[in-house]
DNA sequence: GTCTATATCTGGATAGAC
DNA sequence: GTCTATCCAGATATAGAC
């Protein structure tokens, strides 16, 4: 088994996002293998009875992995842990070393996904680019951690509504951060006068879905081949003719309030 | 109870799409009520224990919206025939005169859905309109139908896994017929030179991905105080911007294999 | 047509051997 | 740290009274 050592928070490297590209993106946010598991250990070690990190990291991603696949398959709640215990080759005795119980896994899964997210989604805040190429650094960023951590994204969506109201609202928050990141996009670029819109808010809105697309709709864009820069591309453009299109008169757009 | 003996078949209204308003759609569809849960004891009450229809469709009614409250709150196997049993009312051999098993129900919920789809979505799918009309016909109708039909299609979308392959591959083709009817729309556009847009293929798949929201960030637009109709112009707009603006050339889109 | 009572089984969880 | 054996609550489903 190999071990890595590297620092479970790892700093991100100077090359994104100036170098827009996923490689560039792995490496510098460090968002799958071994670095991952041991994030899961170290958040999660209280409540687990296994002290060996090394131990612990390889049944962990086992056990992570194969319930994203059985639960990504057929629901979280369809999945039993006599199902997961075949599958991983654990015993359930061994299983219940490293959860306190099946909904608790759930949670864990969640609450790691929530901790990445909202490193990756502070960086992309930030700001030090003119408005179109921030505006492009956040939808490539996005998608990109949306593809690497696919599985993470998918079991989230489809299961947030299984878990505790206090997580359900943790993840409602987040979902608004990412929507107001883009906001304050919008608003800058407006300010500069590099964009033009009527209703950013609903622009922001929109955008929101149209990223979480690209792990919800994994079926559709492996029959047309499209790949996570293709997506990013054409949500990118998409997004890029709401902000610079004049004002259309002959349609009329209802007043909306903005939470 | 009131009965009414409309047929389960309604034929549309002429006054839709021609007057695009939420009760013109209403009245032209019926998709809810009484008409609905006779629909439903229609395509099912050979399965059913059940053959007076006042009776049936009563308990119907009562089955499918606890159904849907419950599962919609927790998920569908989350939710036991216990809880359905406690919340309808109805104990659970009497449930078991009205579905054949637990899996049946959710399967039988996805395919009174696919009949009213297909049926809305054929209709949508006529144009004798303009294409900047034909689009926006689309769009609110398809946002009316999400709007009234809104448990059903959340509980499609968050179950369809948990059903047989054969039924998942239903609905993902229902989702590429209606993907099919904007870009025929996009296309007949582009033809008569009203719409310009460099990828049709995607802008249809982003479209569907937008419409989708309608039924799946409930709790996102109620916060907005944002209404069906908002909802649909402000896609309508976004799409419109993306068929009217000209090439942007300073960013580059990577080619599409679209399926 | 609806209910109560019950059969049957599966699931989550744990105790204790190794 | 992992496994086997087991407990038992709760699930689906059915039989048969009314």
């Amino acid at each position: 088994m190999e071990v890595n050592q590297n620092n479970v928070e790892s700093t991100p490297s100077p090359r994104w996002p100036n170098e827009i590209s996923m490689d560039a993106f792995r490496e510098a946010w460090q968002l799958e293998g071994t670095p991952v598991w041991e994030t899961v250990f170290e958040m999660h070690k209280d409540k687990m009875q296994i002290k060996n990190v090394n131990v612990a990291t390889a049944n962990l991603e086992n056990i992570f992995n194969t319930t994203f696949r059985l639960s990504n398959e057929k629901g979280f709640q369809a999945m039993s842990l006599r199902d997961l215990s075949r599958e991983t080759g654990i015993s359930m005795g061994g299983l219940y070393a490293y959860i306190h119980s099946k909904d608790e896994l759930a949670s864990v899964i969640e609450s790691v996904l929530r901790h990445y997210l909202r490193m990756v989604l502070g960086s992309l805040a930030k700001h030090d680019l003119d408005p179109v190429s921030h505006l492009k650094a956040i939808i490539f960023g996005e998608t990109y951690m949306n593809e690497i951590m696919n599985p993470w994204f998918y079991f989230s969506y489809m299961e947030v509504k299984g878990l505790p109201r206090s997580q359900q609202e943790k993840a409602m928050d987040l979902e608004l951060l990412a929507q107001s990141i883009l906001l304050d996009n919008f608003t800058a670029g407006m300010k500069q006068q590099v964009f033009q819109c009527d209703n950013p808010d609903m622009l922001a809105v929109h955008s929101i879905g149209l990223l979480q697309q690209w792990y919800l709709k994994r079926w559709k864009f492996k029959r047309m081949q499209l790949n996570a820069d293709q997506f990013a591309s054409s949500v990118f453009e998409f997004v890029l003719k709401a902000l610079n299109g004049h004002h259309n008169s002959n349609s009329k757009q209802p007043g909306i309030a903005a939470g």
